[in-house]
DNA sequence: TTGACGACCATTATTACCCATGATAGCCCA
DNA sequence: TGGGCTATCATGGGTAATAATGGTCGTCAA
């Protein structure tokens, strides 16, 4: 599997250390970046966090505007200007930054959810939220979400 | 064969172990994917399983929105969110997650379910339970379709 | 010199891997 | 065509490996 899936709760220790989970770090291995790229999201109270494919997103989103233009400017500071390249330790463990951790309200325990090419570190509280209102939502589409994949797909196509 | 067909009742063993039925795990090995996919149905007390037939489903729902829209986000966040990467050990068996178990309501014993892509366990009452609804639905469609058809066409007309 | 950080080492619970058994179904051969 | 033989499957259990977590001890820098 070379996308992060799945979520993991984890525990900071006294040292303000936690555990990347075992599987995301097999992708990253697989993904080849040595550490953690690691940034606060645009819009939430969580962080953004993978490797080469994460950088690759980004970088993308900067190139798309103009040089000079202030949306380059502004995205690149809010978003290179706020990243961290964390260390990951023997064990898997790294230690998230002061206003990282401030960024996302992450104290004693740190959920980390998968999707695809990057991953997402909650405070566990705020994500359990954050996941109960997305599946509503997503519930809410259930009859849009057939219409597209009709249109995506012929019916019985397969890889 | 290499579609997921017909259903099996398994038992959980003590350690929360369920085999796969062979005839899934043949297709699975076809489609050549190592482990199970699995996820909660949307709108269902059921779980989604498969091998890239599935992931691909998946990722084209997912793309088929914008980069960075809220629907996109939702979508990856309840669909990657919440899905597992199941080993399948050397007896062809897998270990059901604490919170996959909660949501389809599965403790000593599963229904796996082909559905031709893709397949579905479920809590085995629960199951009978959708079949008897899904039947009474189909024979009530069928009656209407076969109104529809004499309707709009001679008989012996074909395509 | 004190506090932060990095490199190791320790512990425990879970997980993955291995071997064993009973039941069933398919097969071969008389 | 009946009878046994064998391969496969579901299931059960023991053990080794791994993950998460906690701690210790230097080292470097403020």
């Amino acid at each position: 599997m070379d996308q992060f899936v799945s979520h993991y709760v984890l525990r900071l220790d006294a040292k303000g250390r936690v555990s990347v989970p075992a599987t995301f770090r097999a992708v990253l291995a697989r993904d080849g970046f040595d550490g953690l790229y690691c940034h606060p999201a645009l819009d939430r109270p969580a962080l953004d966090a993978g490797g080469n494919a994460l950088l690759a997103e980004i970088q993308a989103l900067i190139t798309s505007y103009p040089p000079y233009s202030e949306q380059r400017e502004q995205f690149a500071l809010s978003l290179y200007g706020t990243s961290e390249t964390l260390k990951i330790d023997g064990e898997g463990r790294v230690v998230l930054t002061e206003s990282l951790k401030a960024h996302a309200g992450i104290t004693d325990a740190a959920t980390f959810v998968g999707l695809g090419h990057k991953f997402r570190i909650w405070e566990p509280g705020r994500f359990r939220a954050e996941l109960a209102e997305a599946t509503e939502k997503v519930r809410a589409f259930k009859q849009e979400l057939g219409a597209r994949m009709a249109a995506a797909k012929p019916f019985g196509a397969r890889e």
